[in-house]
DNA sequence: TATTGATGTCTCAAATAATGAGATGTCAAG
DNA sequence: CTTGACATCTCATTATTTGAGACATCAATA
């Protein structure tokens, strides 16, 4: 979920660009999306259309403007380009959603997405920040901070350094119920010249994964080397 | 060049935002290239950082966040996601800068670009927004539009309805010294569903294009229909 | 070793911008 | 024809944003 960044029109404003990265959204669904008032909703997507990050699509609702594209396009980041294609995979692989996240600051951002087309399924918005005091991405971004952060970071988490003692021996982590009630996860650490800079996951009921079968564990394996070029 | 969207903080943000995206910037890079004061461009770059719009590189410098790559990827646009392969070739094809514009209210942005490795050559940066009144690309972006859109358009335009009329005529612009002194440049509608829907220019110093050989006009047909689909 | 200048970060009084209630116009549904 | 929902706009009021200046850090120079 979205920070207070302490500037309340950019706090608005991503909300904004949030709410029609998920689908075209009218104004009225802006509203319901943002809790942001109507002429000010309307204020900022017109500012926002005015610099290409907003566009109307041809029933008039407001999308994504080209300009986002346009800069991710130049001098695009390598694992954010292989995300899409592995996360399809990997969904097909283990018949559950899966994500690749991030951390950005204090929370987690949602890289790319797949999930079943039918079923219960977990979903989760690309472009969505999360939380990462609760979830099993969030024990494998945490588990290998240095030490100093690692300990800031367990502050009010639903996790202790303990389980991460588990996860960095493991090398996986599995959480139940921890960021949503019913939603058991499974995720892996994303290496890159030393560091973790990303968390491969799957999840979904928790029927499904209550127990984590050698066969996700490989499939996430796989994904978590392909990441990694 | 970025206009004046009635909501400061926006401008200001989005300013911030293509001096990121054009590459990595120091806090005083980002003053300099912005012309906004320190302590609002440093208040500013924090609460995108927030947001995870904006990142910080190893030397601490500030770059285009991971977010704004995580929105783009979902639900990605065709021609964006063409466009940067086909500018490659058209520059390879030419030996002079190739670009893919797309109309973004009465401006033009720059999806992509390639440039010559040497030489004289123009740039334009991706994510860039350019005037709609001068240079081939604004004629090509301009010619097709409905007669009424057409005629505000003109209005201050380096160039004339006599002009569009020949771009239509013949399916091409050129254009020598409109947008940038001592450039020529060379520009293909990319048609979509009866629409124009971008447009793909090679751009260099005049000596290279006063006249436009088959060659080029070949090129950029090629590119053209590439990007179509 | 001390000084200087550049850089990044932060504070808060002053200045300015942003907000949102309400008005207006449009349009589809009944 | 009426009604309600939606988009857009205005402007008095409210709140936020601004940026000068202070402070800390660090590299370069004498």
């Amino acid at each position: 979920m979205d920070k207070d960044s302490g500037v309340g029109v950019i706090d608005k404003s991503v909300a904004i660009l949030d709410a029609v990265a998920t689908s075209p959204a009218s104004l009225a669904d802006l509203v319901d999306r943002t809790g942001i008032t109507r002429p000010t909703a309307h204020r900022l997507a017109q500012a926002l259309e005015t610099h290409g990050l907003v566009g109307r699509d041809t029933l008039g609702r407001f999308t994504l403007g080209p300009r986002i594209a346009a800069w991710s396009a130049d001098g695009g980041d390598p694992l954010q380009a292989r995300a899409a294609a592995v996360v399809v995979e990997l969904r097909d692989a283990t018949g559950v959603s899966a994500q690749v996240y991030r951390r950005v600051g204090d929370q987690r951002l949602c890289v790319a997405a797949a999930e079943p087309a039918a079923g219960l399924r977990d979903t989760v918005p690309v472009g969505a920040l999360l939380t990462l005091k609760a979830g099993s991405a969030a024990q494998v971004l945490t588990a290998w901070l240095p030490p100093r952060e690692r300990s800031t970071a367990l502050r009010g988490a639903a996790f202790t350094a303990s389980d991460l003692d588990q996860v960095r021996a493991r090398g996986w982590a599995h959480s139940v119920g921890q960021r949503e009630p019913g939603v058991a996860s499974v995720s892996l650490p994303v290496w890159s010249d030393g560091d973790v800079v990303a968390a491969v996951s799957v999840s979904g009921p928790l029927e499904r994964l209550t127990r984590v079968p050698a066969s996700i564990r490989r499939a996430l394996k796989d994904a978590a080397e392909h990441l990694a070029g």
